[in-house]
DNA sequence: CACTCACACTAGCGCTTGCTTGGTTATCCA
DNA sequence: TGGATAACCAAGCAAGCGCTAGTGTGAGTG
């Protein structure tokens, strides 16, 4: 009854819930599908998550934990030009927003049906992922490559990035790459 | 039982079932809180909806309507500068969103609890809308306003405006014209 | 060998769900 | 005045829900 996912059988519960919550949502997903699709009977899912709750929490947490890794790595790993920075920033935000789709849907979608201290505990990892973004884009409005008020302009670009997962078909010609470029392409001022 | 909301009664039972909606989430909303906030029974429900479903459907074309018919007007009463054009549609976008609330978010995130046949009937009525869209960015392209892929820039813009429902907080000091103002301005081509 | 412990099972409890039934009341037009 | 009709209610059914209790088992440890 852990609170991060240490056993690797933990973790793969954990992935084969997120697909199950993406594919059903949360509240039609009952702990006997889920039993099902991890190969065991109901009652025994309760030995790896106290309750169903439990298991929201360890997907959406799992997801985070990844977007902020590579978040970081993308930053690190990357020249101090605004520019650069903004795409690097827009590319990690959808790598990691379809490789590991699943957890994202579940944390954008499903963030409300988690119980009050998950989502404190949660909104934390939240808010530092945010942090990053904030610094990246004041820097873009310094260099006067974007326009516009910090507040409204950070959320719009998360918006329609977020607002991918929607439309987005991972199959068709266009990489995620693709998509980050020519966001940032239709925002900068030139 | 009708598929539109002919009576009064049913309209107004449908505005409270889409705040219910968007409190709790469609699948936590049940007929008995339903029946509770209209002040009558739950077997009652079943008077003027044939089921659950029915009132899903109910509240999503109400809004999809009102949405249509303001979008149009807005489109009208305008120049036929494509800037003009663009701003009208995204200030009409945000009011019909912030006005008619309860019934954009229900249909915004509760889109895939419609059963098939009344999923098909309103996908008719939102690609109508789309089509507005994306004629006016068409327009706005041409006249090189701003740039990009037709079909990436206009799930952009839908996306940073629909992600707003998930942020704005109408009580603050920013109005609807407002952010509509800033996103044309933040991809606008000077 | 005895012991623990992770993991799984069976069985079912207590409760809530969407929806139905059969009957009552208020309204309104012929 | 009478009869249709819309709107409502009390009661409850069948199914499904999250979760618990008690048990079995096979692998690893002293």
């Amino acid at each position: 009854m852990n609170v991060i996912n240490t056993s690797v059988r933990r973790k793969e519960l954990t992935r084969l819930a997120a697909q199950l919550f993406v594919q059903e949502g949360f509240d039609r997903t009952t702990v006997r599908m889920l039993a099902q699709e991890m190969g065991i009977k109901s009652g025994s899912l309760f030995h790896h998550f106290k309750d169903k709750q439990e298991i929201l929490a360890a997907v959406i947490e799992e997801g985070m934990q990844n977007a902020l890794t590579i978040a970081r790595q993308s930053i690190e790993h990357c020249s101090s030009d605004p520019e650069a920075r903004l795409r690097a920033m827009a590319r990690a935000h959808l790598e990691t927003l379809f490789t590991d789709r699943n957890a994202h849907v579940v944390a954008l979608f499903e963030w409300r049906r988690l119980d009050p201290v998950a989502s404190a505990h949660l909104s934390h990892l939240r808010d530092a992922y945010e942090a990053l973004w904030v610094q990246v884009i004041d820097d873009a409005l310094e260099a006067q490559l974007i326009r516009g008020d910090r507040f409204l302009v950070s959320r719009f670009i998360l918006g329609a990035l977020n607002w991918t997962v929607r439309w987005y078909d991972p199959s068709g010609p266009r990489t995620p790459d693709d998509l980050a470029d020519e966001l940032v392409a239709m925002i900068m001022a030139h």
